[in-house]
Formats: C-alpha cells, sequence, structure tokens
RNA sequence: GCUGCUGUAGCUCAGUGGUAGAGCGCGUCAUUGGUAAUGACGAGGUCGGGAGUUCAAUUCUCCCCAGCAGCACCA
C-alpha cells in the first residue's frame, strides 16, 4: 500500500504522506517536540487519536493540553481511565456505566452494591494518582460487536454491554487499555496517548443518578470531578465555586432580609418589606415598557372549573402539575374525615394563564382591525412542582410571569416576534444582561393539534428570527405541548446561564377554546397566539439578579438606595433632616442614629445590607450643611452641599425607563 | 418523585448514652466615636417530629417531615 495522500495544515501548507500515516508520524515529521506536545488530532474535523491511521487527504490540526479541546481529551482520560480504574480496583464488583465529560470536568457513573458517599471519594482519589504514577501508555484496539460483548460480559458490566447492544455499527468498537492492564474502557476518543498527559484533578462529590436519565431505571451513583492542567487552573476554579457560594441568593437573601421560606409554604415565598421594594421596582418598570409597546394589563381568576381546564387541554396533559381542589364545603366535625361526601366537582388552581386571555378575548366580537391585541398579566401561577425541584426563588410553587399573549392575524406574525425579540433584549440590556443565546424548541412527543398546523408554527418562528438576523439552535422536542417557543438565554457575571424570556407560536389554544375575528371578507378567522414571556418569573428573576449582582443591585433596583448614618449623637437633628429631604426627593433612605460607632454602621450598611449610598453624618456635616458620601465597594469619601447631593443622587436612582 | 447527605439558640456552627456550648444577632448599661465589627453584663434551646432499645436518648435504631446536592422535570 504505497499510496500517497496529502496532509493539509492549518496554516495551509500540504505534506505528502503514504496512506495509512498515523498523526503521530505526521507530528514527529514535522518536530520532535511537537510530536511530544501531542495528545490527539483533528481530521477533517474530527478529532482521532495519535495512533489512527489516515488513509486519504486531510485537513489536518494537532491537539496539545493547551487548547480547549485537549483539555476536554484529558478530562475524558482522566475519567474513563483514572476514575472508572480506581473505583473498578477499589471495589472489583462495582459496574460501570458512562463517564462523559462536562463544563470544567467530568462523572463516571457506577453501580456499587452499597451507593458510594463522598468520604469514599478521598481513597479513590488516592487510587487515581497512584495508577497516574505510573504513567502508562494507553492503547486502543478496534473490536466487532461480539468480541466486545465477550469481553464486557467476561468483566461483569451489564451496562457497557447495553451500549454496545444498543450501538447501531457490527465493529470498530474502541476499547481503551492501559499498559497490560486488564482494565478496559469502551469510548469514542479520543485518549491522552499517555497517563504521564494527565494535568491535576479533584473529586468533587457524588450525587444519584438514573442510568439512562430514565426515573424508571437503576439508579446509579455518579462521582463528579473536575482537573485541569495545573495547580493554578485549580485553584481558579476552586474559588470561582466559592465566589458562586458567596452569591447564593438564598444566603444573600437571607443576610439581606429579603424573604424566607418555611416549610409549611414549601416552594412559596414570604417576601419581605424590602425584598417586595425590589419586586415592585421591577414589575413597575416591566409596566412602563409594556404600556410604550402598547400593551393592555388584565388580570384574571386563580381558581377555574376543571371542565374549563379539560377544553384549554391542560387537564389532560398538564394535571399532574396542577393543584386541585374539591369544591365541596369540609367538614368542620372534630376529628371527622375533612370532606363528608365524596367530590364530584374540582377547581384548579391556575398554572398559566392563557386559557383565561382567551375568555378576555372572546368577549364581544373582534374584528381584523382590533388585530394584534396584546394582553398583558402580571399573571400569579401554581404549579406542583417535584420536591426536589423547589429551589429558593429559582424553582418555586407559586410564582408570577410577565405574561402576555398577543392574539393576531397570520400576517402580524412576523413583524409581532420582531417586535417582542427587540422589547426582550433592549429589557435586558436595561437589567444588565448582554450577552444570550437564543433557542428554537421545537415539537414534543406529547402534544395537541395536527402535525401541519406544528409545520406551519415552527417555520414562523424560524421567519422571524431569520428577518432579525438572529442566530439560534434548535432544540428538538423541547417545545409546550400547544406550540414550539423561542427562548432566550441569558449569561451572568460569572458565566451561569438562564433560560428566561420565551416567545411561543400557538395556533391550537384559539382553535380548542374557539377564539375567532371577523376578517376583511366577513368571515370568522382564527386569531394566531404568541405566549411570551421577557422575566419568566419575577420571583425566579430576581434571584438571578441578586446572584448576577452578587447582592449589590444597582442603584434603581436597590430596596435602600441611601442610609443616613450619624457619626455622633450630636448631628442626630441634622441627620433627621437629611433623611426627610431624602425621601421628599423620592429616595428609599433609612435613617441610623443608633448609639453605635460608624465602623460598625459602615459595616452592617455596606457588607451585610448592601446599601449603595450611605451618608456619614458628624457634627462638622451638621455644622457646613453637608453630607459625607460613601459609596458601596468603595473607601473614598465625598463631602458634598446636602442639596446638590440629594439633587444629583435622585437623577440617579432613576430607572432606566 | 428518586438517590445521597444534613437537621442543636433568630443566624452560622461546636458537642455529648447521664436533659447543652461558641461567635454573631437581640436586650440593658457604659461609651459620643470620623468611615467595613467599642466594651461589660443579660435574656434566649422539649437538641426537626414520632416510635423503639436502655435504669437513662439530643446522642443508638426505625419511620415520618423539612433542608441541601444531584437526577428527572422546568418559568
Amino acid at each position: 500500500m504505497s499510496e500517497q495522500i496529502t496532509i493539509t495544515l492549518p496554516d495551509g501548507a500540504t505534506r505528502e504522506y503514504a496512506s495509512g500515516v498515523t498523526g503521530l508520524e505526521i507530528a514527529e515529521s514535522i518536530a520532535k517536540s511537537l510530536a511530544k506536545a501531542s495528545i490527539a488530532v483533528t481530521v477533517n474535523g474530527e478529532q482521532r487519536d495519535l495512533c489512527d491511521p489516515i488513509t486519504q487527504d486531510a485537513q489536518f490540526s494537532i491537539i496539545k493540553l493547551d487548547s480547549d479541546e485537549g483539555l476536554e481529551i484529558m478530562r475524558h482520560t482522566v475519567t474513563a481511565q483514572l476514575l472508572a480504574r480506581a473505583v473498578k480496583n477499589l471495589y472489583p464488583e462495582a459496574k460501570l456505566a458512562i463517564g462523559p465529560t462536562i463544563e470544567n470536568g467530568f462523572y463516571y457513573d457506577v453501580e456499587t452494591p452499597k451507593p458510594l458517599s463522598e468520604e469514599d471519594l478521598a481513597k479513590i482519589e488516592k487510587e487515581m494518582r497512584k495508577l497516574k504514577e505510573t504513567n502508562a501508555p494507553i492503547h486502543k484496539s478496534l473490536n466487532s460487536k461480539a468480541d466486545t460483548l465477550a469481553a464486557f460480559e467476561k468483566r461483569g458490566e451489564p451496562y457497557k454491554m447495553d451500549i454496545v447492544e444498543r450501538a447501531d455499527q457490527e465493529d470498530g468498537f474502541q476499547l481503551y487499555q492501559q499498559g497490560d492492564s486488564e482494565f478496559i474502557d469502551l469510548c469514542h476518543g479520543p485518549h491522552l496517548p499517555s497517563l504521564k498527559h494527565v494535568g491535576v484533578f479533584k473529586l468533587m462529590k457524588v450525587a444519584g443518578a438514573y442510568w439512562r436519565g430514565d426515573s424508571n431505571n437503576q439508579m446509579l451513583t455518579r462521582i463528579y470531578g473536575t482537573a485541569w492542567r495545573n495547580d493554578k487552573e485549580l485553584k481558579d476554579y476552586l474559588h470561582m465555586l466559592e465566589e458562586a457560594e458567596k452569591r447564593d441568593h438564598r444566603k444573600l437573601g437571607t443576610e439581606m432580609g429579603l424573604f424566607h421560606f418555611q416549610p409549611e409554604a414549601q416552594g412559596s415565598v414570604f417576601w419581605h418589606e424590602k425584598g417586595y421594594l425590589i419586586w415592585q421596582q421591577l414589575e413597575q418598570y416591566m409596566r412602563r415598557r409594556l404600556t410604550a409597546a402598547h400593551y393592555q394589563e388584565v388580570k384574571t381568576p386563580q381558581l377555574m372549573h376543571s371542565k374549563f381546564w379539560e377544553q384549554s387541554g391542560h387537564w389532560q396533559k398538564y394535571r399532574e402539575d396542577m393543584f386541585v381542589v374539591p369544591d365541596v364545603v369540609p367538614n368542620t366535625e372534630e376529628d371527622g374525615p375533612i370532606f363528608k361526601e365524596e367530590p364530584k366537582e374540582f377547581l384548579a388552581l391556575k398554572p398559566m394563564n392563557c386559557p383565561a386571555h382567551v375568555q378576555i378575548f372572546k368577549q364581544g366580537i373582534k374584528s381584523y382591525k382590533d388585530l394584534p391585541i396584546r394582553m398583558a398579566e402580571f399573571g400569579c401561577c401554581h404549579r406542583n412542582e417535584a420536591h426536589g425541584a423547589l429551589h429558593g426563588l429559582m424553582r418555586v410553587r407559586q410564582f408570577t410571569q410577565d405574561d402576555a399573549h398577543i392574539f393576531c392575524r397570520e400576517d402580524q406574525i412576523l413583524e409581532e416576534s420582531i417586535e417582542f425579540c427587540k422589547l426582550a433584549l433592549d429589557i435586558y440590556k436595561d437589567l444588565g444582561f448582554d450577552d444570550y443565546t437564543v433557542t428554537l424548541e421545537t415539537r414534543p412527543e406529547q402534544r395537541i393539534g395536527s402535525d401541519e398546523l406544528w409545520d406551519k408554527a415552527e417555520q414562523g418562528l424560524m421567519d422571524a428570527m431569520d428577518a432579525i438576523g438572529l442566530e439560534y439552535t434548535i432544540n428538538e422536542g423541547d417545545g409546550a405541548f400547544y406550540g414550539p417557543k423561542l427562548g432566550f438565554i441569558i449569561r451572568d457575571a460569572i458565566g451561569r446561564e438562564w433560560g428566561c424570556a420565551t416567545l411561543q407560536l400557538d395556533f391550537n389554544l384559539p382553535e380548542r377554546l374557539d377564539a375567532t375575528f371577523i376578517g376583511s371578507d366577513g368571515e370568522r378567522h382564527r386569531p394566531v397566539m404568541l405566549h411570551r414571556a421577557i422575566l419568566g418569573s419575577i420571583e425566579r428573576f430576581i434571584g438571578i439578579l441578586i446572584e448576577n449582582y452578587a447582592g449589590k443591585l444597582p442603584l434603581w433596583l436597590a430596596p435602600v438606595q441611601c442610609v443616613v448614618a450619624t457619626i455622633t449623637g450630636s448631628a442626630d437633628e441634622y441627620a433627621k433632616e437629611v433623611h426627610q429631604k431624602l425621601l421628599d426627593a423620592g429616595i428609599r433612605a433609612e435613617l441610623d442614629i443608633r448609639n453605635e460607632k460608624i465602623n460598625y454602621k459602615v459595616r452592617e450598611h455596606s457588607a451585610v445590607n448592601k446599601t449603595p449610598v450611605l451618608y456619614a453624618i458628624g457634627a462638622r456635616e451638621a455644622e457646613e450643611r453637608t453630607v459625607a458620601i460613601r459609596r458601596l465597594g468603595s473607601q473614598a469619601q465625598n463631602v458634598e452641599a446636602l442639596d446638590k447631593a440629594i439633587e444629583s443622587l435622585a437623577q440617579e436612582c432613576k430607572a432606566p425607563y
């Protein structure tokens, strides 16, 4: 086989090699040092092992550990080779499932007779280090389905066998092996050529996970770990984790006295006055934006009869997430049953606002000239979320959506979608989020409506995106049961992503609930419904804001914008006057004339309460009618004349819209 | 809902088979101070709930409940 192939390097240079040349050989032919640093290669856009033969002309590049791909390959090797083997060494009866890489690390799912706990991690980690010390080379073999199954059967690995059995291919199964050890792992690769390329790693935690992600299946132990090129990278990462923990809105919310939860109302928020001030600022800001965008605000019932939800389809498709209330007078006898009679009629708390909005639309006769109707509601919804899903403000059972439904003609979809996207992005900018991605989520298995309607709906959203030039990725099967949706995902200050805004195109509900308008032809037509939200849930969005700003909210959102703190009791009277002037100027201000030192007050209002502005008032300020201004996060003190200071602060406290 | 871990003062957490401790916070007093914790004293707890083992349980066992992490789900 002396056929020649042409290899094109990233810089465009080409080189000739005999067919069957390996990535390692190519690297060696370029430079010995390069070969040493290589851990894998990319051949025509596909990652391959260094030892894979290349048999046709190819675009070729070398992957080193210093690239993102290289780091991911290293993590992959750490989990599949070190972690998996360490577990098998320590617990020979363990069964291996899968071990992929994830953001910042990796995990491996294993089944052990006794679930592993965090205490086992140190032992496993030690074993991993021992294995790494061997610096063993990693070999790969290609195997037929039968041989692969036999190999895993011999080792008692039912999960691996399941993966192989479900695979489409008949051969070419890649098995990786360290040196001459008995241990093998199935992997699509590539892997490091040798364990000596492994950097630093740390096992983080264990958690339960279902085999194949299906809650009907066996629960496995998932071992999480992280791996980096060197100690510094690991340290930085651990530091970032600490930072995320510090920003936890549950912790900050408690410290700042914003809200609390208690067991009798799990998943529902007790908003304290300060937390509710944030809420009101946000809600009022949204209301101003919606009004300016020609939305009309409405309010609809919490409790509605099951017949209503049957019509909307929620009773059939969504009932397990709904709170259902029997329409029966409860029994008041002591120790008696709660209900004397078997309830026959049921009401349900609304989990969504849309069907109610259709009812408002249906009152009276609508003309094509009335459309679009943009109906908004800060709608309080209840959903019976699984206990384990509840998480602070991020996932609650009672939440308020900044919801709206746009009833329009088909010819108005494009413009309405475009206007919505512009509005959403502009609002995010005001709220401090500039970084976002967009997804299109298509028809799920559980759905109502014909395939033709779904085709039309999905196409409609794609057209709108194309018209604005917004890039999007498609998530198959993630749509709502009544229509496809567009999702806006914002990225916060420490790089975490949150799905918030959504635009859902719905041809189904108007039909189900028989909403019509009279067209220019005098005939009845179906309106299209665009379900849309920008914040998503106000509760959750406040949680995101708190974490994004680490509690240091921008002035216009801060529950207390300015604290007037006295240095000495002799300044109390003047401080009271300053406080009143701030209130008169519409600034949310507090007065602190406690018998405490200024150091104490500064710490409390800054570090604990995160108040953006502090006016320190001593005898000097009272004498000169000034204020000493201190900003959150700064040591600087600015002395300004009282009236001037308040005037500019009032200006600064204005909401962005 | 599933798996694992946790539950002690308002908060953060020590601790023990013989009914409990710290720091912060809170209250009182002293202190009137100049920018990220002034000092002293004091009050405050059926040790998540129930059952069991035991002479004795906050401690050990079991069952519930709740919280946390992850899974599944999702705004």
